[in-house]
DNA sequence: CTTGAAGCTCTAGTCGCTATAGGGATTAGA
DNA sequence: TCTAATCCCTATAGCGACTAGAGCTTCAAG
């Protein structure tokens, strides 16, 4: 019923300062403490960690986080908001990606323009580091 | 010939600050000055900074860019090292992408679960971000 | 009752910049 | 030559999302 923060830890695998830290940015309410100042949690606690460990893998942002949950308390609203979300994260991601796309084809091009079995002067790879107009793209 | 740091800036596309700062970390060499104690640059400087700016759109963590620098000023040295960094930022680039990708079909399913016309209680999207067990994935 | 693990607070560091404050230098035009 | 606008200077702090460390207290098992 009460666990201390490493027991929340281990259940959540969310470490032990970052619940700490998730406290203090008000992601997570303060717990109840012992006699001796520690803190204890509960099961909501425990939701409310796994919300947000989940989001945060997700890639969500903070302030989305704390929209989201800002939105759960809100049990009667209707639910554009996270739907907006989640779609944002999906597009930001998906734009992530098509940048790295492209950073991987310039490196892949790059890596292979040079064996290492020359010298510093003539090395295709530093050169292409210095001289983006070899490039393909504008990453 | 000598050039300030805002034309420096305009050539490179580095904003001002971020040459002070790259001086600061050693990645380009301090430059004269003019009596009223302006910095004034040459065109090696240009290429140096060039050469950063570009491995730094590539992705490139600093202290890779300090080793490329370190090598590229040892004409005569095999150019391995320059191979490996390359190779290196690739596969993680493209651990990146794996991991993109992950998320991305996950957020599509979650996107796509809640057209936002429901109330916050029966919202999938957030139920999905609070559960990964509903996840296709060990994102 | 002792001991060792786990907890506490507070501060500072990470990375690669970016912003701001409060001043001095340079330059183009009148 | 003067002035106004623009540029440049240093130094410090902030961003996001933690993470590490110091120095201390509390808890639980034996």
């Amino acid at each position: 019923m009460h666990f201390s923060i490493g027991e929340l830890s281990k259940q959540t695998g969310v470490k032990v300062p970052t619940i700490r830290y998730y406290e203090k940015e008000g992601l997570i309410d303060p717990p109840v403490r012992t006699e001796g100042n520690q803190r204890r949690y509960r099961e909501t606690d425990r939701e409310r960690l796994r919300f947000i460990r989940h989001s945060r893998d997700l890639g969500l942002p903070m302030p989305a986080i704390r929209d989201l949950i800002e939105l759960s308390q809100h049990p009667d609203k209707p639910c554009h908001e996270a739907d907006r979300i989640a779609s944002d994260q999906l597009k930001s991601i998906r734009e992530r990606i098509v940048h790295l796309k492209k950073l991987e084809a310039e490196l892949a091009r790059i890596a292979t323009s040079c064996r290492g079995d020359h010298t510093v002067t003539q090395c295709n790879v530093l050169k292409a580091f210095g001289d983006h107009s070899q490039c393909l793209d504008n990453h």
